[in-house]
DNA sequence: GCCGTTTTCGGCCCGACTGTTTTCAGTCG
């Protein structure tokens, strides 16, 4: 039993008693607690755990109870009774757009309907009209949210949504009425994935604004337009939100739709403990205006220095901004080279030479090449005769090289059974030696987590290549136990990768955090098999920051000497 | 159901847009 899968319950149970008409407050309960539970560094796997838990925010006697029972006996009765609720199926309802708790209920009460197809076939002969509360326009929308439902996905990699997102806002801006433009929501705070995209604009003029939005030419259905706020479908498949504010209150609409919610429920809180009230326009005392901005001043009224948006998930960030302890995030400008590269020795695209040049006018001092190893057969991976011609091909490259320096490397195999798939007496020539799974991803847990230690014990080894191997929207992670790998890594010093990898982004946020807690360091690589790939190092920084990494935590913000004396090399 | 430098009871963040019920409930973020 995951944390998440915990998560799933709460919020399922929150979900059906939404329906059920259960006091809100009750549901927003449950809500958080599935929240805190996927946010969680730990897994509960232990009852031990719980001692701890009861004083997790949201968890409370009743829900502690609850998870204890599941631990303990597989299944929660609590659970289990209401899934037997005849009002349980009407949560699959709730993913309509437009439809809620309280339609779900009424439209079953009335009708009887309980499945996605049974409401369309519903709407399609005009029955929802005719019930109190619903009209034809709601049937109408209804039958749009349900198509939509079978072709919108859910989520998006931040990669497929960032590009598209920036494109929308250099668009808006040729409209001069823009004051002031951002990306808000969970693009600002660089979640992995992605749900919408939520732009806010500073202008004197709002319907000007608000007219170009639904104009922009990706736009292929407009959900509403207001004088404040708009919504848009676009062709790439993402909802958009605009939102648009006088330039006084950017400051706190920037914080407001920047979120996450519970974080904002939390600052508005301290607020109210302040006599102020808090919201998109300003922060207020009594009926007057104090502050808004800029979202510096929002944290000020409260007394609280200004929290990056990636961390702002109320996971300990506010805690820790009272107690001046919040972390210098780590940022691009840090990094001073890369430590995962290919080349077209295996089945990258670019010469070493034409990497290193890319490396160099990213402003980097070293980079390493790490091309694949014999194992990955379709590679054309290098073996034991043609990585030695690699490491005299980057010797003599070297020779070139100013204030930059080419690093022999490898990613090493690491076989199903921990051995890696070239010799030690190879390895420990290379400057950088990264190791990773790349076969077998089915094994169970114990094994796959004795046979990544066992790579991580060979004295040779440096890093550990994207540590899950997940892809995101793909492939699940491997089953692994990250405590007792991030525990063997830090007693052997070794490094874990955060792959930057667009669809790897691997370590993830939770473990990164992990990580820095058992003070195990992290290389923010690119796996890049092209040069332009070099770039993608914005995704791992992005992702290095929600995991609160500071330069410290993060190896390759070491000069090459520093770090060739961390490698003892 | 959770929580407490106002409280172990009585609160719980706040506002916009839509559609429909002509003064507001439902939904969403």
């Amino acid at each position: 039993m995951t944390n998440q899968e915990l998560a799933d319950i709460f919020d399922h149970i929150a979900d059906i008693l939404d329906i059920q008409g259960e006091n809100p407050f009750k549901v927003r309960a449950y809500k958080k607690a599935a929240q805190t539970l996927e946010n969680l560094t730990t897994q509960i796997t232990s009852v031990e755990a719980l001692e701890k838990l009861g004083k997790l925010p949201g968890i409370g006697e009743a829900i502690t109870k609850k998870i204890k029972e599941h631990l303990e006996t597989g299944k929660l009765n609590y659970y289990e009774e209401l899934k037997k609720s005849e009002y349980a199926p009407l949560v699959e309802f709730l993913k309509i757009p437009g439809v809620g708790p309280k339609h779900a209920k009424l439209i079953y009460d009335k009708l009887k309907v309980k499945t996605i197809p049974g409401l369309e076939k519903t709407a399609k002969q005009g029955k929802l009209r005719n019930l109190f509360g619903l009209g034809e326009k709601t049937e109408e929308n209804i039958l749009k949210g349900v198509s939509q439902v079978r072709k919108f996905k859910e989520r998006f990699p931040l990669a497929y949504i960032y590009p598209r997102a920036q494109a929308m806002v250099e668009e808006l801006k040729k409209n001069k009425d823009v004051k002031e433009i951002t990306l808000a929501g969970s693009l600002k705070r660089m979640k992995e994935t992605i749900a919408d995209v939520d732009i806010l604009v500073s202008s004197n003029k709002p319907s000007s604004i608000a007219s170009s939005f639904v104009k922009l030419p990706w736009v292929v259905n407009i959900l509403s337009k207001g004088k404040t706020k708009s919504s848009i479908q676009t062709k790439d498949g993402f909802q958009s939100d605009l939102r648009i504010v006088k330039p006084d209150q950017f400051g706190a609409a920037k914080h407001y739709f920047t979120g996450s919610k519970a974080h904002n429920i939390r600052i508005r809180s301290l607020g109210v403990q302040k006599g102020l009230k808090i919201n998109e326009y300003g922060v207020f005392k009594g009926k007057k205006w104090i502050a808004g901005k800029t979202e510096e001043e929002v944290f000020k009224s409260i007394g609280l220095p200004f929290i990056p948006p990636e961390i702002r998930e109320d996971w300990g960030e506010i805690e820790a901004a009272m107690d001046g302890k919040l972390p210098h995030l780590v940022e691009l400008k840090d990094l001073k080279g890369d430590l995962h590269v290919h080349t077209d020795w295996t089945d990258g695209q670019n010469s070493i030479e034409q990497m290193a040049q890319s490396a160099i006018e990213r402003g980097y001092e070293y980079l390493a090449i790490c091309d694949h190893s014999p194992t990955i057969g379709i590679t054309n991976g290098l073996d034991e005769k043609r990585l030695p011609q690699q490491i005299e091909e980057i010797k003599k490259l070297n020779k070139k090289f100013k204030n930059f320096k080419l690093l022999t490397g490898i990613e090493v195999d690491v076989r199903s059974n921990g051995d890696l798939d070239l010799p030690n007496d190879l390895l420990k020539t290379l400057d950088v030696v990264v190791a990773s799974v790349h076969t077998k991803f089915t094994q169970p847990k114990e094994e796959m987590t004795k046979r990544i230690i066992k790579a991580i014990e060979n004295p040779y080894v440096d890093i550990i290549a994207h540590p899950t191997g997940r892809l995101i929207g793909k492939r699940e992670p491997y089953e692994v136990d990250m405590d007792k790998i991030l525990d063997a890594a830090f007693s052997n010093k070794k490094i874990m990768e955060l792959n930057a990898y667009p669809e790897r982004l691997d370590l993830n946020d939770i473990n990164c955090r992990k990580a820095k807690g058992k003070g195990v360091k992290v290389a923010i690589s690119t796996d890049s098999h092209k040069d332009s790939h070099l770039d993608w190092i914005f995704f791992g920084i992005a992702t290095a920051r929600r995991g609160w990494l500071e330069p410290k935590d993060v190896i390759n913000t070491l000069s090459l000497e520093k770090l060739m004396k961390f490698l003892k090399k």
